[in-house]
DNA sequence: TTGACATGCAACCGAATGGTTGCATATTGT
DNA sequence: ACAATATGCAACCATTCGGTTGCATGTCAA
């Protein structure tokens, strides 16, 4: 059963393949609702590349934006992620591992 | 605290972003060991490109493979992909995706 | 209204990527 | 020994990718 069945896997894992597309999801982790321009600032590229790199994680369902009278907010959207995560560690899981990941979530828990 | 600080995250998610690649990762996953020619067949490429793609693998420390005569023998290293699958959706969880986890969970403890 | 601000659009460019072809090398079985 | 098998290596090629520049459009504020 997959919840969103619209998701694509290949444009989700091709848009997290960019350093700069994750940091971009970082930032937008961080603080949800930013702009264009606020997203710009620090990064060592042009606007229009930024814009580029948004473009893919939207088409990517990973992100979502709304026009605010002259200003585009940006709004992340975890679910492909998380779901494709998920996905993967139950195709890849091992006792092993399961007992490594077991031991990490009970120290969070503590 | 990281259990492979060697680990490439950057590595891994250009690894994981093409699909012929996840696709031999599958292949391993469900049978382990296999040659370069038996991962070779039904792939709409050379072998030559399937080496290529199978480096990749290794480069991301997604596979290992070990000489044995004439042939080469390839392994899966299923670390990598659940330290980042674990790591992002610590980073993107939220309380619906946690309670979907903890169901997943509570399912396998089972 | 008009200038500054925020974004949109498209052509262009170099480098990385995914793939091929051709040939070399090493191992196995008869 | 030698032919078949399995892989290694490197040059080459088209396409994609990440980024730029230049300019157009839309919105706000004084």
């Amino acid at each position: 059963m997959v919840p969103y069945p619209e998701m694509n896997d290949d444009a989700v894992f091709r848009a997290l393949a960019d350093a700069s597309r994750r940091k971009l999801l970082d930032r937008l982790r961080r603080k949800n609702g930013q702009t264009l321009g606020e997203l710009c600032v620090g990064l060592e590229m042009t606007r229009q590349a930024v814009a580029k790199h948004l473009t893919i994680l939207k088409n990517a369902n990973l992100i979502s934006w709304k026009r605010e009278g002259r200003e585009r907010l940006h709004f992340i959207n975890p679910v492909p992620i998380n779901e494709i995560a998920e996905r993967w560690i139950s195709k890849f899981e091992q006792p092993r591992l399961q007992a490594l990941s077991k031991l990490r979530r009970n120290l969070e828990e503590e």
